[in-house]
DNA sequence: CTTGACATACGAATTAATTAGTACTAAGAG
DNA sequence: CTCTTAGTACTAATTAATTCGTATGTCAAG
């Protein structure tokens, strides 16, 4: 048997990140944003938003004959679970390693690691 | 149509850890440390590695009957192809927001991150 | 009232990822 | 030699992920 994704997929994640950005959107808000990137049929974009209603991450109300979806959980919620199942999934759950190669591959910039250790310092 | 994976898919990885912390290894050698976790075939973790050749991860010469497998390329490299690929797919690309997360959500401590900012000073 | 636009519901097809069975082969024990 | 063991080669089945077509219903314009 082939496991199942325990956190959102590409696809799921793109268009999570849709909603996200705009608090509530129909299927037609998506669609078109999707379609400025690539082609996508208006039905793929309705069972992924469904999908993702049965899987607890939208949530939907009718407004005339059109459903409103929104996101059930904030985005940094979500996405902090990503980071987590990278992590667990790649280091074995320790978040140095990752950490390490963030900045010694400079993807992270000196400048902007300092800056968050600033950043950390003063809600100290 | 379903997009590829560009990078490891999660069993895959799981094999080039066991892979990598030996620097070489029979099937044999895989089957049976994966077997401590979990029931797996003989042949499943054979047509794996037969995969990850292909893939162009493992290389493989003859010993005796059976194959030995390396890695073609380091873990560190392959890694961070893994990495830059989760920064572009749930950050669109910019390493900031993940450094951000993992310390605002204490996945880092300070401690360490003050170690880390020490190592990458040491090596300007 | 009829038609067109637009929405959902339902079903199904395709592909990647994962798993494993079966057949065959070579080597070593006895 | 024969039998067991341990390997590969080949094939195939299963499931998740992704995609979209067709059927159907509703509303509004004309």
């Amino acid at each position: 048997m082939r496991p199942k994704h325990a956190t959102l997929t590409p696809q799921e994640l793109e268009i999570m990140k849709l909603v996200w950005e705009r608090d509530s959107a129909m299927v037609r808000d998506v669609y078109e944003a999707l379609l400025r990137r690539r082609k996508i049929a208006y039905t793929t974009v309705m069972t992924m938003m469904k999908i993702l209603e049965t899987k607890g991450y939208l949530k939907k109300r009718r407004h005339n004959r059109a459903f409103v979806y929104q996101p059930v959980h904030p985005k940094s919620k979500v996405i902090g679970g990503m980071i987590r199942e990278f992590i667990d999934r790649v280091f074995n759950g320790s978040a140095e390693p990752l950490l390490v190669h963030l900045v010694t591959s400079r993807r992270i910039r000196e400048k902007d690691l300092q800056k968050i250790v600033r950043m950390v310092e003063e809600t100290k």
